[in-house]
DNA sequence: GATGTTGTTAACGTTTGGTTAACGTAATTT
DNA sequence: AAATTACGTTAACCAAACGTTAACAACATC
């Protein structure tokens, strides 16, 4: 999923890249509207989602969106702006924007109404998967696909797996889980992590470069190759 | 396209319905969260857009969005709040909102906004007839049809599957399912609509390429093939 | 009143997923 | 080295969830 970002505050194009990328996007940034558009142009069907901001120098945001509306209906458009005036706002709906986000605003607000727009627009495959070795793993479905079969995960698999997933590379602390996931962290809790732990290692051991790591009195980390 | 609106400020609620009219859209007025539920069980087809204060007496717009979404998924649903809290705002989008919007706002914002929600969703009109695998069935008058045969479904029976039908290839919340039709979840309503799910499979397995899967603990999912 | 229709509930069963037991190995502490 | 703690693995157990068929109750129609 690659994003097309165009924004010339350094410090926030920085800040949107690093966040989006951090959440599993692939983002190019550009600092003006015309690199907006020349990137664009360059491989139009690469971008699955373009941020706008509206002031830019020489090409703003309405005329990259206009230009790109030209031959390009689809892709999602989501302006940024300092400006709150409201016929700004009605031309960038116009111009066949799908949101419009007023500066300010909270990097998790924005992602939100970036899943609300994709989830929309993609309603064949409303939440994004993740790759996990040779599986695409999604969270919302609970569902593990690699090559012709998918493997549907329970309510407590798909629970632990999120979690070491999200903290890939990191150990997830063991009472930690266990209070997160179970609600306390009491022996028998801790014995029936460790068995769907061992589930896990089942499941996921067809891919070899997949390991689940115990760091003793700690906790676990999922690492791949 | 019609449009359910819950309002509890009698000004703002009648300004709504008003210019909404105005442009062209059927609207179904409400002025609580309970109201608005109800309407919505009425006749979960009739809607296409779903627009829900969040600050109402008994049951906010964020409990009405929760209950909606157990058996509708698509909808788009659009807040309104005097609240700009941005934790708020996250919780709306995490219900499953299509959009936020802070009042007071531009009546005209607001159009544009539903314009470029809709633009995305491809709402879908009651129609006398949807095709159902080999089956045409008419949700209106109960009917299913197949070569020269029609069956004639009992008013659960329909109920239940106009319910799965609209939310084809996705999971309808078996609480949410039970609390639409039958009125609350308790354990008998619950063994009844397991009987009304044998029914349903009995007469659409005629096509085999039509399945009612369970999803275990969540609920039932229409799939064809 | 007899009959038909629809919805509810009973009865018996299977499936599912989570918990716990049991036996063991690995790591740390004494 | 021995004892203790932490974790690995497999399977038994159990209750909840659900599937199916039929009996029963309530209501409508003739």
């Amino acid at each position: 999923m690659k994003i097309l970002v165009a924004e010339d505050d350094s410090n926030l194009g920085l800040l949107l890249t690093t966040f989006l990328t951090a959440k599993g996007y692939e983002v190019k940034l550009t600092t003006s509207g015309t690199d907006a558009l020349e990137s664009y142009r360059n491989s139009p069907t690469d971008f699955q989602f373009i941020l706008l901001d509206v002031m830019m120098p020489q090409k703003d945001g309405f005329a990259v969106a206009k230009e790109i509306r030209l031959i390009d209906k689809k892709t999602p458009i989501l302006f940024l702006t300092a400006k709150s005036m409201e016929a700004d706002r009605l031309k960038g709906f116009e111009l066949g924007a799908d949101d419009y986000l007023t500066k300010p605003f909270l990097m998790e607000e924005l992602l939100a109404r970036i899943h609300a727009i994709l989830r929309r627009t993609n309603p064949v495959e409303p939440s994004a998967e993740i790759s996990l070795g040779e599986f695409d793993y999604n969270i919302s479905l609970g569902t593990l696909k690699r090559t012709h079969q998918t493997q549907k995960l329970t309510t407590k698999e798909n629970a632990l797996l999120s979690l070491l997933v999200k903290n890939q590379n990191e150990v997830v602390d063991r009472q930690g889980a266990l209070r997160a996931i179970w609600g306390d962290d009491s022996y028998f809790n801790g014995r029936s992590m460790d068995v769907y732990i061992a589930k896990l290692r089942k499941i996921l051991g067809e891919d070899p470069s997949i390991k689940i790591i115990n760091v003793h009195g700690i906790g676990f980390k999922l690492m791949i190759k």
